[in-house]
DNA sequence: TTAAAACTATAAAGCTACTATAAGGTCAAT
DNA sequence: ATTGACCTTATAGTAGCTTTATAGTTTTAA
């Protein structure tokens, strides 16, 4: 199976392919004498995996980490909960995060309608004035 | 004033200062003759409010935007209400989307406890399966 | 007075996770 | 023989800084 084909197996494209190999997250493939890349069953295995991982909002390093376990099957998966733990956590923060912005932005828009100038504009002057509550 | 005092007037670091200069977001200041540059009360005030956008999650480029219209105070405001309008819906959207992944998360951490073995781990195999709903 | 510390300058690289472009080699079909 | 589809590598761009390198200037302390 070549890169094209493995490509829209999984449905990326052979750019992002090359990059995982060249980040170490998908093992170098044997090479045609041409020098075109050859992919197995379990290539496309790998690539689904991190393509999973992705959706998940797991960054390359987490993956990496991922794979670094599953290379150790008898090993405790302690920390591979732990690793989902964390990213809960980080994703929770995120969400915290964006609703007090959305907050903080509503009240700003409601600060000014649609029939004033620049100069007399609400958004823009709660802006300036910085009494903002950060955090 | 030169740059390490306004950096820390307004709690940046210089680089940032010399990085929004770059991007054109702060005007050049004047410079004595051994090259350093001399801020003006307006500088800080230009950056504070440069700042206070960035902590609403605006872009470099909506800062601009804001700029630009503060350059001709006697036109609409409509235009500054419908950017904010815009950030808010992007604000939802990014909530949304985390929060559907929160929930994703949660019941993939669900299928493990930590008395397993990395290759019985439910996580790993949760991601491995593919049964994930994509969006 | 002089030497170190602190400050300033520019330019370039690094960060994340790709995406896009350039310039070229390979292969099947027309 | 040439088009088109595919493959190769290398390089640059994206956002918003941060870090590093290298060098010149000012301030402070011994
Ligand atoms: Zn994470
Ligand atoms: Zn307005
Ligand atoms: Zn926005
Ligand atoms: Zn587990």
């Amino acid at each position: 199976m070549r890169i094209g084909q493995l490509a829209q197996l999984v449905g990326v494209e052979t750019q992002t392919i090359r990059f995982y190999e060249q980040q170490g997250l998908l093992p170098p493939p044997d090479r045609q004498d041409n020098g075109y890349r050859v992919y197995t069953e379990k290539h496309g295995e790998g690539l689904a995996f991190i393509r999973r991982c992705r959706i998940l909002g797991l960054s390359l390093a987490e993956i990496h980490e991922l794979q670094s376990y599953q290379d150790d099957p008898h090993q405790s998966c302690t920390a591979v909960n732990a690793l989902l733990d964390d990213h809960i956590s980080h994703v929770r923060s995120q969400i915290t995060a964006l609703q007090a912005l959305e907050k903080q932005l509503v009240s700003l828009r409601a600060s000014c309608n649609d029939d004033r100038e620049v100069e007399a504009c609400g958004i823009l002057a709660g802006i300036s004035e910085g009494n903002m509550h950060q955090q």
